[in-house]
DNA sequence: AAGTTGTACGAACGATCGTACAATTAGTTT
DNA sequence: AAACTAATTGTACGATCGTTCGTACAACTT
């Protein structure tokens, strides 16, 4: 019906826009936001660097757009997979587990595009922070409620605060070491902490063979269990 | 002495050294080591732009300088206090509380600055990056080994991942949401799990039993004890 | 005294940065 | 067909980047 105005030229627009804004997240994943440079960006996508300027007007937009962007592949990969299952524990477990795999996979070639643009803006002001800061209180917010849903659990803050530490140490050490690992201790690090928070939740399901007396097996035993 | 050799042109060429250094440090912790330009670090210390470039001989060379000299301050004001103290547990929690005072007073003004150049350069190569990952495995080894003096701790390796990963998440939130009570956090955090841990070490002191909500106990005391 | 060494300076270089604007191309409307 | 519109391009600008070079001057050696 009214959907029919599809403008091949805005059509078009659009696509160039995307593309550029997919590489400017991989690339600002790995040299930072402000490493990343409209010159450079038009020489690797093989476009005019003017081109690639009209489409923001300004390099602090072009970052803003860059960080939505990435935003939206986060929320697709981490956030909405999780949002399948019915809340409580399962649905937790599947949110620290579609981020440990949404950095391992390299979904931004430098790992978490988040971690990358947050510790290079963290202490500087502008927009570009604001935005960044406002994503980070909507994941840490969300983390908050899926646990809260949980149930039985004595300081959802204070636990939030220590799961996100986990992922996060993860990710650090796993891309500037090379060091894998990291990961199956970020997951054993979780387990252990959400059997040590007496999550309520029944679900058996992919928490470990021993859960029962978890509390004091200091959580090594399922460490191949998973995955 | 034999410290005769005192040459007034040299002794003056490392003074300004070290201000060049110390200001240096002090940029990178907030703008990065690439968002760090002879120009301003020229310009900021009222002297010529190639003055300075001259005591380095490249870019790549004023940032190595500046990753070490950032070390020789965090080894001062993170270590070396730990080492006034036996080995065990209370060096260990001398050594995190310093850590947590290192960060939360703003020894640099853009927080740890190590966390700021890791993220910068932890997914690229070259040497600036070897460097810094270099100092971060002696920093993860030196914990894991204070760790392994106090004695009847089942992994600690894993406990390294964890204790470090509290740390870490406590600058990244205080840096960028302007929120001091990160650092409250990771004190709860670093001290419930060493107590999960079975710190076998007396010291029954900061253990379980003001585990609930208090601020109070040698944690705090030690930090305000610091500096 | 004259001669040597080391720090700091000023000017200039090629390259790249972000930005501006007019010209061009391709698609839509009349 | 002409008129219009939106995406893209080419050219050019001032500023700043890292780097090079010749020079000035103070401090040390002989």
């Amino acid at each position: 019906m009214d959907v029919v105005k599809v403008d091949g030229r805005v059509e078009r627009g659009e696509q160039t826009r995307r593309q550029i804004l997919r590489r400017a997240a991989e690339i600002a994943s790995v040299e930072g936001l402000e490493g990343l440079s409209i010159g450079r960006l038009a020489t690797e996508l093989e476009v005019s660097k003017s081109g690639v300027f009209a489409h923001f007007g300004s390099k602090e937009e072009l970052q803003l757009s860059t960080v939505r962007a990435a935003a939206a592949i986060f929320a697709r990969q981490v956030v909405e997979p999780a949002l399948t299952v019915p809340p409580g524990l399962a649905r937790l477990e599947l949110l620290l587990d579609g981020w440990l795999a949404y950095s391992e996979n390299r979904t931004f070639p430098g790992g978490c595009f988040f971690y990358a643009v947050q510790a290079e803006f963290d202490a500087r002001p502008g927009r570009v922070r604001d935005a960044i800061a406002g994503y980070g209180r909507e994941w840490n917010s969300y983390v908050r409620q899926t646990i809260g849903e949980v149930g039985g659990i004595a300081d959802p803050d204070q636990l939030t605060f220590e799961l996100i530490a986990f992922l996060e140490m993860a990710n650090a050490q796993s891309v500037l070491h090379d060091d894998p690992d990291a990961y199956e201790r970020a997951r054993v690090a979780v387990r252990n902490r959400l059997a040590q928070a007496g999550a309520a939740s029944g679900a058996a399901a992919s928490g470990t063979a021993a859960s029962g007396t978890a509390a004091s097996g200091t959580g090594t035993a399922a460490s191949t269990a998973r995955r």
